[in-house]
DNA sequence: AGCAAGATCGGT
DNA sequence: CCGATCTTGCTG
């Protein structure tokens, strides 16, 4: 068990405070006796019902359950029958949020982030608190956080669509 | 039971 | 710009 590694009290806060946090962090993946590391560069927020672009703005339903458990559990669905995207579930539970890892190191995209990290089905529910083959450490400190507006959710209305939810080194 | 769309990516 | 490829949620 890793002294970096970041526990529950860093997840169980707002989306919109853990998502620039996480930035600069170390992802940690066990693979076959293997252990890779790589620094998170990009994330999105999908924050609570009323959030368009957020999957939990339909409601509790058995994809979208996680995001109503506590912080630190993961996120993961496949889209367009290829890619699993890779999200930590954030904040308290009751509150549907979560973070959608968009970049490692020099990894540009959500979809090879869940293939370097080969995350599948699997990974559904698991909590990067206590799981032995993925969780987050800390890591380097970032030195300027860039903001801007989520990619790919033109289907959340112009209100969300222009949320400054996504941050990047 | 059937169907349309999707928090993407890589190749024309 | 288009196809890949399959799960999900909505409709009937």
């Amino acid at each position: 068990m890793s002294r970096d590694r970041l526990n529950s009290t860093f997840f169980e806060r707002d989306v919109l405070e853990v998502a620039p946090d996480l930035l600069g962090k170390t992802v940690i993946r066990m693979l076959d006796g293997v252990r890779s590391e790589w620094m998170i560069s990009e994330v999105e927020a999908y924050r609570g019902e009323e959030d368009l672009a957020c999957h939990a703005s339909r409601g509790r339903t058995k994809r979208t359950e996680v995001m109503y458990q506590e912080g630190g559990r993961l996120y993961v669905y496949l889209i367009y029958g290829i890619y699993w995207m890779l999200n930590i579930v954030t904040g308290k539970p009751e509150y549907p949020q979560a973070v959608l890892i968009r970049g490692l190191s020099e990894i540009r995209g959500p979809g090879k982030v869940g293939r370097v990290l080969h995350i599948d089905k699997s990974f559904y529910g698991e909590s990067v608190v206590i799981s032995e083959r993925i969780w987050i450490e800390k890591g380097i400190s970032v030195p300027e956080i860039k903001i801007a507006d989520r990619i790919g959710i033109d289907y959340a209305g112009e209100y969300w669509k222009n949320m400054k939810w996504r941050f990047f080194i």
